[in-house]
DNA sequence: TCAAAAGTGTTGGCTGTACACCCATGG
DNA sequence: CCATGGGTGTACAGCCAACACTTTTGA
């Protein structure tokens, strides 16, 4: 890093795609702005890096603040830094993204926030600032990392069902899967272990619940 | 973004990991540090954001400042910010990546720095700050890219053959192809298009010269 | 006993891998 | 003419996609 340039004061912020999925759509997790700039558009989740914080603190805070949750999954996504993004002046938004289980959240509005709300991928609000495009980002890479890791697990409570976990690829992917295929793959993955119970979810043959081998890690495959 | 958070000043840099392909081994771009702190120790090419510039454009600066070269392929890799990441106070690092060619570089040590060398990856020096860190991800990033994307050809020049672009795969992922399936593989892609030109370089038959079908894009496969 | 979703196996095509021989050139 | 690396075709295996029937439950 060339130390004869004059380091630039500059604002970094981190703000957080939470993506949940709800009635059988893939949500998203948003704060309606109380106050100027953009004041009443919807936004991120997100904060000012404080001194004394990493980066991935902050997003946990963030997320702690925004929404009650902690202990979700969360990664960093990309790096916004656009001169103009923000009227304010110079902001450099660092953005990550969540992954949570549906029933996992107590929804609280943030100080500043008027309102927080889940909205359905495909039928978002005007977002503030460049957040359509962080937006944009996330969704690609969630989208991306279904196909080589586990991160789709983090949509799930600690056991689910097999055609759960098929649904939640479903939604994410916006097709349709074999079940029989499904089945067969996930299984030979050696992630998930069978418990004893079934859930039972209506006049039909119940489930058998599963639980994560290795509960919180993140897998690679292939 | 919380807007009632104070926002605190921050020093945003970003550093560029540099790779080329030079004796037949994969090499990282580094400068030595002239100043203070962790004076003499090498450094990834890097410099402060400037009020006007978005992040892109200064790892275009960087590079161009510490390499003279422009042009290369550039990707945004991963922002680092521990707070104690570098003693002089509290600095972000946006860590981008390059690929060059080999031949496409014409080395001038920035203002800032000592000098300027390249170093294979698995004989480095020493690094300063968390520099380390940053080319292992790089590493890897680079590594995984190879098999979904068509970065590699950003190691080559504007024509190539095709044992030349299968030497880049070897070096890179550390380990021996098979020529015919090379072969067979890059061309089922359809990225290259064959050119009237031969290569002529030692006692034995010349080799097909090939040029990218859309030079600039990175394809995703697969 | 019926509806509705869960659970199970087999087959065929395709893709990726292993492998052996001929070609063009310079010395 | 020989050494060196370039260029081509084939055969087998493992994986993935397509697909039909039986099981368990609640009403």
């Amino acid at each position: 890093m060339s130390v004869q340039e004059t380091p630039q004061a500059v604002a970094v912020s981190v703000e957080v795609v939470v993506f949940s999925i709800r009635d059988r759509r893939l949500k998203l997790l948003l704060e309606r702005r109380g106050a100027e700039p953009q004041r009443g558009l919807w936004a991120l989740p997100g904060t000012f890096l404080r001194p004394d914080e990493d980066l991935d603190g902050a997003a946990h805070r963030a997320l702690a603040e925004g929404t009650g949750v902690t202990g979700v999954y969360l990664e960093q996504l990309y790096t916004f830094g656009r001169p103009d993004r923000d009227p304010r002046g110079r902001v450099v938004s660092v953005a990550y993204y969540a992954l949570m289980p549906s029933d996992r959240l107590r929804l609280c509005a943030a100080a500043d926030a008027e309102a927080v709300g889940w909205f359905a991928l495909d039928e978002l609000p005007p977002l503030a600032f460049d957040h359509g495009e962080i937006v944009a980002m996330a969704h690609g890479r969630l989208r991306a990392k279904l196909g080589y890791s586990t991160i789709a697990f983090q949509f799930l409570g600690e056991t689910f069902t097999i055609p759960e976990l098929q649904a939640v690829y479903e939604i994410v992917l916006g097709k349709p899967l074999d079940r029989r295929n499904f089945r067969k793959w996930v299984l030979s993955l050696g992630q998930i272990e069978e418990t004893r119970e079934l859930r039972r979810e209506g006049r039909h043959r119940p489930a058998r619940l599963y639980r994560l081998a290795d509960p919180g890690d993140i897998v690679f495959f292939k």
